[in-house]
DNA sequence: CGCGCGATTGAGTAATTTCAAATCTAGTGG
DNA sequence: CCACTAGATTTGAAATTACTCAATCGCGCG
């Protein structure tokens, strides 16, 4: 019997490729397991981006900081979703982002290197990768879309359902800074 | 001899992959060639989404246009960019964005079919496209930080940075609308 | 109970949009 | 080659929207 974190990478990697028990022990032994607390930071700018994170638990923000303060969140993660300093990962250059945790939960780590060696190895893992890659894409795209709708209203409703379990269990001014206005903005679109 | 295109497609792969003369002609096989003029569509609101492109020339815009009948730009494609309206090409569903040609130019069309095919009986090729979806979801993400930058300002330089080659031979409307404003608005942006 | 954080409200200010009109430009046909 | 036209760009002024700053409210937790 497996832990159960790696039961969770098992079904995660299950749903888009099939693996046999013994590859999957290959698949494994490049991923390690964290627990991760509310505001706690996984990247910040500056670092060196050691990891890509495949979150298991917990919802955390990817964003980054203008030269204003501001926070510019580029997207959300949540279960089955992979995340890092994406620019600074595939690049090995520093982190320009900051990830952090918004609700507590478990991820698993694993380095460039595990990524590339995994998928040079299993054309299935290639597979894998670009599947997940393929869904990233899209999302993206949706968020482009969403940020370009031209009232705050409609960001909003598209927010609301694309994320509806968000909409409970992020904070409104973290939303607010999702959809690139202020918290007193979006405060009012709803009082009225 | 090969056609020009078919050059031109070689090359681009060989970017990412090293392939064999045989490897080639099992690809190339795949993919048909037109050439495409100003203010032609490539795709509209409704049409089956048959084939992906993959640019060799010219300049386009990937488009939703919302209820207000206003155009929201996802992005350009330009040489050795593929595109499409993905969300309905991966699904198999009917389109709900367009592509409209700005510079006049050729594509190369694959289907659905064949890139799956060819990423399925040629581990190389399913590297090509992971790496090719790598790159377009960093660009997308740079494309959401760019819309998140609070001051339009920025968000234009940035614009300026990454693509001074359309800032010249795009209509300033268009970037207008890339930028998420209203022509006017951009057009007092660099007036002053 | 009181503290701290998030959410709301108000007022004044700044930025952007809209609509209308004038100007400029590139491509077309005579 | 020139005149013409459609499209693109610019400008102005009013209206709208969003932002900032400050104060207040509400609630969970120590």
């Amino acid at each position: 019997m497996q832990p159960y974190h790696l039961e969770k990478l098992k079904s995660h990697i299950s749903q888009i490729i099939s693996i046999s028990d013994e590859e999957f022990d290959l698949i494994s032994g490049h991923f390690s397991h964290r627990k991760i607390r509310r505001k706690q930071y996984l990247i910040g700018q500056g670092d060196d981006v050691t990891y890509e994170y495949l979150v298991l638990s917990g919802i955390y923000k990817v964003f980054y900081v203008d030269e204003n303060g501001k926070e510019l969140i580029v997207q959300f993660a949540k279960e089955n979703w992979w995340m890092t300093d994406y620019p600074a990962f595939f690049r090995q250059q520093k982190a320009t982002m900051y990830i952090e945790c918004i609700q507590e939960g478990e991820v698993l780590c694993a380095t460039l290197q595990s990524r590339e060696t995994l998928a040079a190895n299993l054309h299935k893992m290639e597979h894998f990768y670009r599947i997940k890659l393929t869904n990233g894409y899209l999302a993206l795209q949706q968020r482009v879309k969403l940020l370009l709708s031209s009232t705050l209203q409609q960001r909003y409703e598209e927010f609301a359902r694309l994320y509806p379990d968000l909409l409970q269990s992020v904070p409104k001014k973290i939303i607010a800074e999702y959809l690139g206005v202020s918290r007193e903005t979006l405060s009012r679109l709803y009082s009225q």
